[in-house]
DNA sequence: CGCTTCACG
DNA sequence: ACGTACGTGAAGCGC
C-alpha cells in the first residue's frame, strides 16, 4: 500500500437516488423509461469526484427485502411508501451506469447500505485512510471521525453540507457517537422509529447535554420532573431499541479487499457508450465524450435500434406496411389491461418484424383495414412468439379475434426457469437477463385507479418496447430452457396446455344461479337467527364479523381463556373456537356463523355476481405461471375451492351442470396421487407393496408404525396414520404433526421415528433430497420442473427448515401436478381423435371435470380414469375413480 | 393495503 | 434454542 495517502469515497446509492428521483423533474428517454433519478445521482456524482478526487470508490445499496433489523423489531421501516415503479425501474439503469463508470458497487443480504459503508469507514480508519461518505440520511453523522468526514445531501443532491466531528459539535452541540443518543431519544418517523413518545430534536439535545447518552438519560429517568419525566419512564424500551435500530453495524462481511475498491477513472468510450442509451446528452457535452467510442457498434447505438410505425385507424399506408410484414413477424404483443383476461379492455398490440415494430392500437381492430392481421392472427401456421399467449388469447376473444400459432411463450418459459419469480414481467426479465431495459407498466401506465392509457407517441414506444424485449427474449429463454433439461416439458407439456386451458376457460361451466339464489336464502334466514342468538348471549349488538370485536366479546367480556394470539390482538380461527366450545354455548354458535357467512359471501354472492348473463356460464382463469410447485391456480372466480368437506357447503355443486339438455357430469379423480408418487420416487418397498397390493394406503401406514395386524387397526389409529402420511407429503416435522394431532412433540417425533423405522426408504429419500438440494441449490420433478430453494443454506433455522420442507414437498406435489396436466393434454388429444362430444371443464389439482353428452357416458367413464391412469407410468399403479352425476354434486 | 380467516387439494 | 406443517384465492375488517 505505500506511504500514498488514500481516501475512499463512499455513497449511499439508496439514499441518492431517492433523493434525486423526488427533487429532479420527470425525464424519460425515448423507449419510455424514467431517468431522472440516474441523471440527478450522475450530476452529484461528477461534482463530488471533482471536489473530493477520491483514490478509492464505492456505492453501496440496500438488499431489499428483509434487513436483520426486521427480525427484532417487524415495524422497522413500516410506514414508508413503497417505492414507485418510476424510481424502481431506474435502479439496473444506474447499476449499469456505475459498471461503464468502473465504479464497484456492493449490497448484501440483510444489510442496508450505511451498515456497509459504516464498515468500510471503520477499515478505512483501521487503515489509517481517510474516507467521504455522501448520504442523504443525518443518521451517517455517527460515522464522523478525524478520518471520516460526512457529506450530507441538502435541496436534492446538488448541493452537500461538509461534517467533521467539530461541524457536528457546533450544529447540535453532540459527539458524532450521541446522534444515535439522539434518534433512541427522538425517534424518526421516516424508519418507524419510535424515540420517547412527546420527544422531539429539542427535548432530546436538551437532556442529552445534561445526560449525554440514552442510558445515562435512563438510570437518571427519576429525577425528571412533569410530562417529560413520565415519558421518559414509559418508553425506557423504546429508547433503548431505538437507539439500537438506528446504530450503525459496522462488521458487515464486505467481501472485498481494499484494493479492489481502488477507482482509476473511467473509460471515455464506454461511459459515452452508457450516456447515449441513457440520452443524457448534456452529460455528453460536459465530460466533452462527444467523439468517444461513437463507433463501436451495438453499445453506441440510440436506446430503440427499430423504427416505431404507428397503424392507427385510417393510416392506410402503415397497414399496407404491416400487412406485407407479417409473414415476417419475429414477435407479437397483445396489451389488455385488467386482471382478468375475460373482462379486459383492449389496449393494442405490436407486431416486431424486421428492424420494425408496428404499433396498433386497440380501436383500429375494429376496422377493415385490420383483415389481414385478423386472418394472421387466427392462423395455427403462422408462429407467435409472444408473452403470455393464454391470456392474450381469451382477450383476443373478446374482441372476436382468435389466436393460434402458439411457437413460444416468454412469460411460460420464465416460469418454468423460476416459478417463484415473483415479476416475471418483460421489463424484469430483461433486468435478470441483462439486456438492454424497458419501461415497466406500472410506470407506463400507473397503478389502480391512477391506471390511464398514454399518448399516442408513449403508448407506441411502449407497446413497441415490450414487442422488441419479447424478440431479444425469446431465444436466450429457449436456450435456457434447454440447458436446464426443461425442452420437452415445455413444448410438450405446458405449451399444448396452455391453449387446452383458453379451450376449457372459454367454454366456461354453466351454473345455476337460481339454485345458488335459493341456497343463499336458506343460509341467509339461518345467518340472521344466529346472529340474533350471538348477541342475545353476549348481551349486546356486534359485528361478529370483526375479528377485533369479537375477540373483546370472547376474552374481556365473557372472560373465556385466551389460547393463542396475533400480531394484532386474539386469535378467534376455528382452532382456537373449538377449544372453547366446552366454555360458552356462543362458541357453537359463532363456528356455525363462520362457517354459513363464508359459504354466502364467498360462494353464493361471490359466485352469482362471476356469471356471465350472455350464457348463464362461469368462466375462471387457470394461471399457469403462479404456483411455485407446478400446480394450476384458478381465479375470478377460483373453482378449485369449491365446498365439499360439509354437507353445508357441497350443496353448492349442485349448482354446477352441464351446459345442455340432457348431459352428464363425468368427474375423475387420482386415488392418493401424491402418495403413490412419493412410493416412486423413493422406490420403499413396503410403500410400493401397498400400493401394488391396491392397499388402503393409511391402514398399511397403522399397521406398520402401531405394529398391528389389518384388523386391530381402529378408526383412531387410521386417523393418525392418515396425518402421518400428510405429514410425509409437507415435508415432516414433529412440531407440525403434534399441532394437527393434538399431542405433545414428543409422541409425535415418536410417530415419525416408527414410520421412517417402517418405511426407510421414504426416511432416505427425505434426507437425499435434502442434500441434493443443497447441493444443487434446486429440486426436480419426474418431468424436470424446478424449484430453486436458495434458503436451503441460510444459517437461519427457520429460513433453513422452511427450505428444507420445501425441498421434499416439491417433488412430490409437482411431480403430481406434472402427471394430472400430462393426463389433460392426453384427453384433449383423445378427444380429438375419437371425434368426442364430451368437453373437459374443470381441473381441481387431482381431479378433472366433463360435461358429457348422453351417448358418451359409458366411453367417457371408462376413457377418463384409463387416460388418468396411464398418462405416467410409475413403479406403482396410478388409479383414478369416476362417477357420473346431472351436477357437480351428484358425480362424487 | 395488510391481516385474519377459511374454502380447496 | 430456534418455532411451521405443503400449495393456493377470496372476503371482510380496520388502519
Amino acid at each position: 500500500m505505500g506511504t500514498e495517502k488514500q481516501k475512499v469515497l463512499l455513497i449511499d446509492g439508496n439514499s441518492i437516488v431517492n433523493r434525486a428521483f423526488y427533487a429532479m423533474p420527470p425525464l424519460t428517454n425515448s423507449t419510455g423509461l424514467h431517468t431522472n433519478a440516474v441523471f440527478g445521482f450522475t450530476t452529484m456524482l461528477l461534482k463530488v469526484i471533482e471536489e473530493e478526487k477520491p483514490t478509492h470508490l464505492l456505492v453501496a445499496f440496500d438488499a431489499g427485502k428483509a434487513t436483520f433489523r426486521h427480525e427484532g423489531y417487524s415495524e422497522y421501516k413500516g410506514g414508508r411508501q413503497k417505492t414507485p415503479p418510476e424510481l424502481s425501474e431506474q435502479f439496473p439503469l444506474l447499476k449499469e451506469l456505475l459498471h461503464s463508470f468502473s465504479i464497484k458497487q456492493f449490497e448484501l443480504s440483510g444489510y442496508e447500505a450505511d451498515d456497509i459503508i459504516g464498515t468500510w469507514t471503520r477499515l478505512a480508519e483501521e487503515q489509517g485512510q481517510t474516507a467521504v461518505i455522501v448520504s442523504g440520511d443525518k443518521d451517517m453523522l455517527q460515522l464522523a471521525s478525524d478520518r471520516v468526514t460526512v457529506l450530507l445531501t441538502r435541496k436534492g443532491v446538488s448541493e452537500v453540507d461538509r461534517f467533521t466531528p467539530e461541524a457536528i459539535a457546533e450544529k447540535y452541540g453532540l459527539a458524532p457517537q450521541q446522534i444515535i443518543d439522539l434518534k433512541g431519544l427522538m425517534g424518526d418517523a421516516s424508519d418507524n422509529i419510535p424515540g420517547i413518545a412527546g420527544v422531539g430534536e429539542k427535548t432530546a439535545l436538551k437532556l442529552l447535554a445534561e445526560y449525554g447518552t440514552v442510558e445515562s438519560v435512563l438510570e437518571h429517568a427519576g429525577e425528571i420532573k412533569g410530562k417529560l419525566g413520565e415519558n421518559v419512564r414509559a418508553h425506557q424500551e423504546d429508547a433503548r431499541m431505538s437507539k439500537q435500530l438506528a446504530t450503525i453495524f459496522r462488521e458487515v462481511p464486505v467481501e472485498r479487499t481494499w484494493d479492489e475498491l481502488r477507482w482509476e477513472g473511467y473509460e471515455a468510450a464506454e461511459l459515452a457508450a452508457a450516456f447515449r442509451k441513457l440520452e443524457f446528452k448534456s452529460l455528453i457535452e460536459r465530460l466533452d465524450l462527444s467523439g468517444a467510442g461513437s463507433h463501436v457498434g451495438e453499445e453506441a447505438k440510440a436506446a430503440a435500434d427499430y423504427e416505431v410505425v404507428w397503424a392507427g385507424p385510417g393510416a392506410e399506408r402503415e397497414w399496407a406496411a404491416l400487412n406485407e410484414a407479417l409473414p415476417a413477424a419475429e414477435s407479437v404483443l397483445i396489451e389488455w389491461s385488467g386482471d382478468n383476461p375475460h373482462q379486459s379492455l383492449g389496449i393494442g398490440l405490436a407486431i416486431a418484424a424486421g428492424g420494425r415494430v408496428f404499433a396498433v392500437p386497440h380501436e383500429a381492430l375494429a376496422g377493415d383495414e385490420a383483415a389481414r392481421l385478423r386472418e394472421w392472427l387466427a392462423d395455427g401456421e403462422a408462429p407467435k412468439r409472444g408473452y403470455d399467449l393464454h391470456g392474450a388469447e381469451l382477450a383476443l376473444a373478446r374482441s372476436g379475434y382468435e389466436l393460434r400459432g402458439h411457437a413460444f411463450d416468454v412469460q411460460l418459459a420464465a416460469y418454468l426457469l423460476d416459478p417463484t419469480e415473483a415479476n416475471p414481467s418483460l421489463a424484469g426479465l430483461l433486468q435478470r437477463q441483462g439486456l438492454a431495459p424497458i419501461a415497466f407498466d406500472d410506470a407506463v401506465y400507473g397503478k389502480g385507479a391512477k391506471f390511464r392509457v398514454p399518448e399516442r407517441e408513449a403508448l407506441a414506444a411502449h407497446l413497441a418496447a415490450k414487442a422488441d424485449a419479447v424478440r431479444r427474449l425469446a431465444g436466450p429463454l429457449a436456450e435456457e430452457l434447454d440447458r436446464a433439461g426443461m425442452r420437452s416439458l415445455y413444448y410438450e407439456l405446458e405449451q399444448p396446455l396452455s391453449l387446452i386451458l383458453a379451450g376449457m376457460e372459454k367454454q366456461g361451466i354453466d351454473v345455476r344461479s337460481q339454485s345458488l339464489a335459493e341456497l343463499g336464502q336458506e343460509f341467509q334466514g339461518e345467518i340472521e337467527r344466529i346472529v340474533g342468538e350471538i348477541h342475545r348471549l353476549a348481551g349486546f349488538e356486534f359485528n361478529i364479523g370483526s375479528t377485533k370485536q369479537l375477540g373483546d366479546v370472547l376474552f374481556e367480556k365473557l372472560g373465556l381463556p385466551v389460547v393463542k394470539k396475533t400480531k394484532t390482538g386474539y386469535s378467534t380461527d376455528a382452532e382456537v373456537l373449538e377449544k372453547l366450545e366446552p366454555f360458552h354455548e356462543i362458541v357453537r354458535l359463532i363456528l356455525h356463523y363462520r362457517t354459513l357467512t363464508k359459504l354466502q359471501s364467498t360462494y353464493i354472492e361471490g359466485l352469482l355476481k362471476e356469471i356471465r348473463p350472455e350464457d348463464g356460464k362461469i368462466h375462471t382463469y387457470y394461471r399457469q405461471t403462479i404456483a411455485a410447485t407446478g400446480r394450476l391456480s384458478s381465479q375470478y372466480p377460483n373453482l378449485q375451492n369449491i365446498p365439499i368437506r360439509l354437507e353445508e357447503g357441497r350443496r353448492i355443486r349442485k349448482a354446477f351442470v352441464p351446459s345442455e339438455p340432457d348431459w352428464r357430469i363425468v368427474a375423475a379423480d387420482y386415488s392418493q396421487i401424491e402418495l403413490r408418487v412419493l412410493a416412486h420416487i423413493s422406490g420403499d418397498e413396503g410403500l410400493v407393496e401397498a400400493f401394488r397390493q391396491e392397499m388402503d394406503v393409511h391402514t398399511k401406514t397403522a399397521m406398520d408404525v402401531f405394529g398391528v395386524q389389518a384388523d386391530q387397526v381402529d378408526a383412531g389409529m387410521r386417523r393418525q396414520a392418515k396425518a402421518v402420511n400428510f405429514g410425509i407429503v409437507y415435508g415432516i416435522s414433529d412440531y407440525g404433526l403434534s399441532q394437527n394431532l393434538h399431542i405433545t412433540r414428543r409422541e409425535a417425533a415418536e410417530f415419525i421415528e416408527q414410520y421412517f423405522a417402517a418405511f426407510p426408504g421414504v426416511r432416505k429419500y427425505m434426507d437425499d433430497i435434502v442434500a441434493q438440494a443443497r447441493e444443487d441449490g434446486y429440486v426436480t420433478t419426474l418431468m424436470g420442473r424446478r424449484r430453486y430453494l436458495p434458503d436451503i443454506r441460510a444459517s437461519n433455522f427457520n429460513l433453513r427448515s422452511f427450505a428444507e420442507r420445501t425441498a421434499m414437498n416439491t417433488p412430490i406435489q409437482g411431480t403430481a401436478a406434472d402427471i394430472i396436466k400430462l393426463a389433460m393434454v392426453r384427453m384433449d388429444e383423445k378427444l380429438k381423435e375419437l371425434g368426442l362430444r364430451s368437453r373437459m371443464l374443470l381441473q381441481v389439482h387431482d381431479e378433472l371435470v366433463f360435461e358429457v353428452p348422453p351417448d358418451e357416458v359409458e366411453t367417457m367413464a371408462a376413457l377418463v380414469p384409463e387416460t388418468m391412469a396411464r398418462a405416467f407410468p410409475l413403479s406403482v399403479p396410478l388409479k383414478a375413480d369416476v362417477s357420473v352425476g346431472t351436477n357437480w354434486y351428484e358425480a362424487k
